[in-house]
DNA sequence: GCACTCCTTGTGATTATATAACGTTCGAGG
DNA sequence: CCTCGAACGTTATATAATCACAAGGAGTGC
């Protein structure tokens, strides 16, 4: 299969404005939470594969009733409560990231690695692309050293305007 | 009426993580807040004045629902649109900051200037510190660049644990 | 003064997001 | 079989934010 998933290992271009193999990266993306839950004596449970599954197939960030309609949909659950700790269990072992600036959930672009996430966020067509930027060891961490702060986690979200929604404007 | 603006005289470390000056910097940031509405025309209302006062006073993060309460014990507003009409007018002039990761409001550390903030947040005693970060110039703005998509507003939100909680861990 | 307009505020209702609390199920291990 | 702990189901509630519409108030032009 000639994939277009894959990305050079020295590649900073984010996943998200572009096309890509849509449909192997679902399988593969499930196929390394089963082997990470695996290894880490986790349960991949029916809701939490189920979650993980939507927000793969959205490749967008999705509101947590926005999952949790699909589930009760589906009979895996109606309460708000099933879907937020799917999503807890998601996030809290890398899979799932949740952008703050829309209160909402999107699958992680590159699971496995570790890596302080950074977005860019579509103000026009909310489309959201996972960048591998640098965590903020730039100007933030420099404040940070010199505040005496430790830093744990990192936010980074960007919001702007998408390559596609450039052209519909100029058109 | 309490003299509201004024801070106590035991004064605890209203914070940046570090003591500053501030029994000034409430009046400094309103005097500032004041300049650039006239300048732009703008209606520095008692209720915009007030908001903006409550989060120089606090010097942390409040919630929405916080300033309104106090808004109703002076008697300038007791629904949700007050606060959030007078939060969004703060915000969208730059005397205010949201932050995303706590859904609450700060007041800006160094209003005026044109920035692109940072903020650094205490996971156990929820101070906030502002840095003046220049995200998009970093890996964040290198990795737009490759996607071509065009940053017009960032958040940056580290979260982690605050010098003065480290030194509690320790101690 | 008067009409007009724009911005701001007051208020009741509603929507959206998230968590608390408690019981049940189910598999792992004694 | 029994217990323990993790996950799930369900009711209710807490927290955050917006909608919709009426009314006040400052400026502007007549």
């Amino acid at each position: 299969m000639t994939s277009a998933t894959e990305t050079s290992p020295d590649d900073p271009v984010p996943v998200g404005f572009e096309r890509h193999d849509h449909s192997g990266c679902i399988a593969e993306a499930i196929a390394a939470a089963e082997t990470v839950c695996k290894t880490r004596k986790l349960q991949f449970t029916p809701v939490r594969r189920r979650v993980l599954e939507i927000l793969l197939q959205e490749h967008r960030a999705l509101g947590a009733y926005d999952i949790l309609d699909r589930l009760n949909r589906e009979g895996l659950g109606s309460q708000p409560p099933v879907a937020y700790r799917a999503l807890d269990f998601l996030v809290k072992h890398g899979f799932v990231h949740k952008i703050e600036r829309l209160n909402a959930f999107i699958a992680c672009s590159h699971p496995g690695r570790s890596h302080a996430p950074a977005f860019m966020i579509c103000r026009l067509c909310a489309a959201v692309a996972e960048a591998r930027a640098a965590p903020a060891k730039g100007a933030l961490g420099v404040a940070a050293r010199a505040a005496g702060f430790r830093i744990e986690r990192t936010v980074v979200e960007a919001e702007g305007i998408c390559p596609a929604c450039q052209n519909a404007e100029t058109a």
